[in-house]
DNA sequence: TTGGACTGTCAACAAGACTGACTTAAAACA
DNA sequence: TGTTTTAAGTCAGTCTTGTTGACAGTCCAA
């Protein structure tokens, strides 16, 4: 009764606590796409570009339909953001030796400049944020947001971390 | 030496390790908006009408410049959205009664009743992730969102929670 | 060896964001 | 009082990013 709080104190959290965790979702999500965004409006590149460079570089040689499934969007959404990235020589698909149907996507070394740069910016905050509050709060701050993913993303989240 | 570890561990914070950040943040996001996207499509609204209803509900009687600061947005994309919540009497206008040029926004019965349905539906997974968590890592993950925000968006946050 | 399933591409369209220019009404100023 | 500023709304045009649906090439198993 003493201790063991988790589920008593969690069990009162009011309507207004809930909200109050909505809006800073809200707004940190802003912060966090806000220094992107700034340096792919002058390359002529969207928020897509960025995730699509983000992941690819993360997974090499990943297939499009695994990439689809990490982002979430249709094929087409996709593809015209692939198209984009591939006449500007920031990736290159090498058709699969296995499989020939599949598209394997790498980033090439401007790709892999354009991504760092824009990896750094976003980091820079995160990081800037994860020093004002400490250790503790960023392992509570990443278990909350694995916890709030779907099941498969959860697992999509793990296998990043082990690759 | 041996405690005030925060500057000293954080400083060796890797990209690797900020790009998991990164991972989360955009996974979680997902996770945040899916179930409230699911319910707007049936009634043929985006996430646009639900921000907007959301900060309504959180701020009952604002008028439309200061909600436009809150959102981000222009003046022409949240009058797109506005119109047809006040056509679909969600919202209601109501003209300033000490600067009569201010239109002071509020949800209808009705608006209440979706804007419940909605954050209920979000609440519940981010309850659910506070469950699993516990109260430690809340107050991380809270304070970590805080940090990112935009010095304005910070403000404009803890004004939310003192209202 | 052929029919079904799978991988990726392309065309057409919709939502929601943006800029810029303009109007109307009301308040503030000088 | 008359001019300027402010709040809100509107029109027109554009861009990004999402959607569905049809299609082409490849693999594989009956």
């Amino acid at each position: 009764m003493q201790n063991d709080r988790t589920g008593e104190s969690l069990l009162f959290l009011t309507d207004e606590q809930m909200r109050q965790g909505i809006d800073a979702m809200f707004f940190a999500y802003r912060g966090f796409t806000a220094d992107p965004d700034r340096i792919l409006e002058k390359y002529k590149y969207g928020r897509a570009h960025h995730r699509a460079m983000h992941f690819i570089n993360r997974v090499p040689g990943t297939n499009v339909n695994n990439l689809l499934n990490i982002l979430g969007v249709t094929k087409q959404s996709l593809n015209r953001v692939l198209r984009t990235l591939i006449a500007d020589n920031l990736v290159i698909l090498k058709v699969g030796s296995k499989d020939r149907r599949e598209r394997h996507l790498y980033l090439t070394d401007i790709g892999k400049s354009l991504e760092k740069q824009l990896s750094t910016a976003q980091s820079h905050r995160m990081r800037e944020a994860y020093r004002q509050v400490g250790p503790d709060s960023v392992a509570g701050f990443k278990q909350v947001l694995e916890a709030m993913m779907d099941p498969k993303l959860q697992i999509t989240y793990k296998k990043l971390r082990n690759s």
